[in-house]
DNA sequence: TATTGACCTGAACCATAGTTCAGGTCCCAG
DNA sequence: CTGGGACCTGAACTATGGTTCAGGTCAATA
C-alpha cells in the first residue's frame, strides 16, 4: 500500500498552509489574506474551504517584501507580477525582468533625494526657507502665477 | 488722525487670515487647520473667532512643506519645530539648526537606498529573491531561528 | 469521539495626512 | 443694513497597509 504513490507523501508537503506560509515568509496570515484580497497571491480551497498555496508562492511574498523595501506601493506590485505569465511558474528571467524595472524606480529615487539633498544644503546654506526665493518650498511647479496683493510685503518681510 | 498711529496701517496688515496664508504658502486651508491641531503651527483668535496669524507662519509652513519633501513625518516636524524658542521669533541660526538635522537625516536614507540598490543588483544577477537565502528578502533582522521542521524541503525547493 | 489549535469571514480599528461636507457665524462692500 | 464670500466646528470620508476581533468551522491528535 505504501508503495501505490511513492511521490505522493511528498507532494502532500507541496502545498502549504496560510499558517505555514506566514511561518516561512515573516509575513502575518492577516497579511497574505490582504495580499489575496488585492490580487499579488492566490491559493486554491480545500473542500473544508482552507487556503492551499503552491511552494512558488514563497518567491512572490518574497518579491513583495523586497519590492516593499524598495519603497514600491502594493498596487504596483500587483500589476508587475500580474505580468508574470499565467501559463507556467515564473523562472529566474521573469524575475530577473522585475527586479530591473525596481532598480531604475530606485536609481531615480535616488538621484531625486540627492538633488533634494544638495538643495537642502544650499539652503542651510542661505539659511532662507523663504517662500518666494527657496527651491526647496517651491518644487518648480507652484509659483509662477504672480496675481496680485502685496506680495512682497507679506510674504518676504523681515522678521 | 492719520497721524495718531503712523505704522498702525502696516501692521493691520501683518497678521494673516487662513485664507492669506493657504493663498500664500500654497497649501490648503483645510491643513493649515490640521497642522494647527497637530500643534505645528499657531494662531490668535479674533473676537469672532477667527485665525489671525503672524508673518513668521509662513516661515514654518514653508519648513513644514520643504520637511516633508525630505520625507519627514509631521509628528518630527512636530518635535523640531517645538525645540524652536517660544520667547523670541526663530533666526536664521535656528533654521538652520532644524535643517541640518533634516541633512543627516536625508543622507543616512540616501545611504541606505544606495545599499538596497546594491543588494537589489547582486539579487538581479542570481535572480534569487529566495526566502532563505537573498540578502534582500532578510532584512538582517529576521531568521537566524532555526527551528523544527522540513525547511530545506519546504523552503528552497527547486520549481 | 472530544477537544484544541488552526483556519474561515466580515467588520471594525490603527496610523498618516489630509479633504469634504453640513450647518452655522463673521464681516466687509455696496 | 443686507448679501455673499470667508470663516468656524465636528464628523465623516479618502488612500495605504495592514491588525484585531467576534463568531463560527475544520482537522488532527489523544
Amino acid at each position: 500500500m505504501p508503495e501505490q504513490a511513492p511521490e505522493r507523501v511528498a507532494w502532500d508537503h507541496v502545498e502549504l498552509t496560510v499558517g505555514e506560509v506566514a511561518a516561512r515568509s515573516g509575513v502575518a496570515v492577516s497579511a497574505l489574506h490582504f495580499y489575496e484580497r488585492r490580487g499579488l497571491i492566490a491559493s486554491r480551497r480545500t473542500s473544508g474551504n482552507q487556503r492551499r498555496y503552491r511552494r512558488d508562492v514563497l518567491r512572490r511574498v518574497s518579491f513583495i517584501r523586497v519590492s516593499q523595501r524598495v519603497g514600491i506601493p502594493l498596487a504596483r506590485i500587483a500589476e508587475a507580477l500580474g505580468t508574470l505569465p499565467a501559463d507556467r511558474a515564473p523562472n529566474v528571467r521573469d524575475w530577473e525582468r522585475l527586479s530591473k524595472a525596481w532598480r531604475t524606480d530606485l536609481d531615480a529615487r535616488i538621484e531625486q533625494l540627492e538633488r533634494l539633498r544638495d538643495d537642502l544644503t544650499d539652503c542651510i546654506g542661505c539659511g532662507c526657507l523663504s517662500l518666494s526665493r527657496c527651491v526647496l518650498a517651491n518644487p518648480h511647479d507652484a509659483l509662477g502665477h504672480d496675481g496680485p496683493g502685496p506680495r512682497r510685503l507679506l510674504v518676504d518681510e523681515p522678521e
